[in-house]
DNA sequence: GCAGGATGGTTGCACCGTCAACTACTTTCC
DNA sequence: GGAAAGTAGTTGACGGTGCAACCATCCTGC
C-alpha cells in the first residue's frame, strides 16, 4: 500500500509526506485500516444480534472476570479505555438495561462500583457467541497463529509504553503539564 | 486451545467467557487496546499541534496522493473508512478551514470532488512532522522491523477480507465473494 | 424520450464520547 | 484538628459519526 505520495509535481524542496510510503508506515496504515473495518463490522453484528455495543460488551467481559464480578468505575474506565465520563455513561446504559448495578464503595465513600447482575451474565453469555464468531471469522481465521503471537506481543508492548508515557510533555513542551 | 464458544454454563466463580483468555484472543485484545491508546494519544498530539484530527489528517494525506490532488467524495470516504455522511461533514470542516475546495464533478453532475488547496498542502506539511513523530515514538520505536512486516501483512489480509465480505450474509463465501 | 430503478451526496436526528466544571470525599501537612 | 490539595465520579455543553430519509442525476429498457 503505497499509492500515496508520488504525484509530487508541486513537491518543493521536500515532498510533504514522502515518508508515509515506507514499510514502517505500511504497518501503521494497515493497523489503522484493519481496525476501522474490523470494529465497524463486529460492532454492527453484535449490535444487530444483541443490542450491545462493543464497548458495552467489553465492559461486561471485564466485570465477569473481576473478583466478585464488580469493579471500581475508574478501573473499568481504564480497562475499556474510556474517559471517566464515558464510563459513567456506559454504566448508565448497562444499569438501565438491568445488566449492571451501581453500588457505593465500602472502603472509599467517594467511589462507586459497577457490579454485574445475573441479567448481565446472561446478556454476556448470549453476546459472546456472536462476538467470538466474528473475531474468529474476520480476524483469527485470516491470520496464522504465529502472526497472532507477534501481534499480541508487539502491541502489548506498544500499549505498555503508552500507558506510562506522558503526552509529549518532556519532548516538546506539549499540552497538559 | 480447545473449544471456542460453547460457553455452556458458568459454574460458580468461573467466568462464562474463559475462552477470551486464549492466545488468539490475546492478539485480539492487544489489538483493540493498543489501537485505543495509540489513536487517542496521536489524535491529542496532532490536535494540540495543528488543530487537525487524525481523520482530517488522513483525508489530506489521501488527497495529496491522488491524481490532481482531488478525489470523489465516495472514494475519499472509502479510503478514510467513513460513511458518506461522515465524509460530507469532514470535508465541510476542511473547506471551512480553506484546506479543501468542493467542486462539481465534470463527468457526473451528481458527484462532488474534494480538492486540496495550497493551504491544505501547507497544513498537511505542518502536521506530518507531528504525526510521523508520534507514530515513530509510540509505535515504530516499540516494535521491530520484523514485527512491523508481520503486522502489515496480516492486517492487510484482514482488511482485504472485510472489504469484500458482506456483513453476516455469506459466511461461507469466504474472502473472495 | 420517458418511466423506473440505481447511485452520489447532503441533511435531520439520535447516539456516543470528550472536556470542563462541579460535588463529595480523602489525604497531607502544619 | 483543620485548611489545602488531591482524587472519584457525575453532569452539562459540545463535537463527531452513523442511519435513514431525501433530492438530484444517471442509466436501463421500452
Amino acid at each position: 500500500m503505497s499509492s500515496v505520495v508520488e504525484t509530487g509535481q508541486q513537491a518543493g524542496p521536500t515532498s510533504p509526506v514522502a515518508e508515509l510510503a515506507t514499510d514502517e508506515m505500511a504497518a501503521w496504515r494497515a493497523f489503522l485500516h484493519a481496525h476501522a473495518r474490523l470494529v465497524r463490522r463486529l460492532d454492527d453484528e453484535l449490535q444487530a444480534a444483541t443490542g450491545l455495543s462493543l464497548a458495552e460488551y467489553d465492559a461486561l467481559v471485564q466485570l465477569v472476570g473481576a473478583p466478585d464480578r464488580r469493579l471500581r468505575m475508574s478501573v473499568l474506565a481504564e480497562r475499556v479505555v474510556l474517559s471517566r465520563s464515558g464510563i459513567t455513561r456506559l454504566v448508565d446504559r448497562l444499569v438501565a438495561g438491568g445488566m449492571v448495578e451501581r453500588t457505593a464503595c465500602t472502603s472509599d465513600a467517594r467511589g462507586a462500583e459497577a457490579a454485574l447482575t445475573p441479567i448481565g451474565v446472561d446478556a454476556l453469555r448470549g453476546a459472546t457467541g456472536t462476538h467470538l464468531g466474528g473475531v474468529r471469522r474476520y480476524f483469527l481465521n485470516t491470520t496464522t497463529a504465529g502472526e497472532q503471537t507477534v501481534i499480541a506481543q508487539a502491541l502489548d508492548r506498544v500499549s505498555e509504553g503508552l500507558g506510562r508515557t506522558q503526552p509529549t510533555a518532556d519532548l516538546c513542551a506539549g499540552p497538559k503539564g
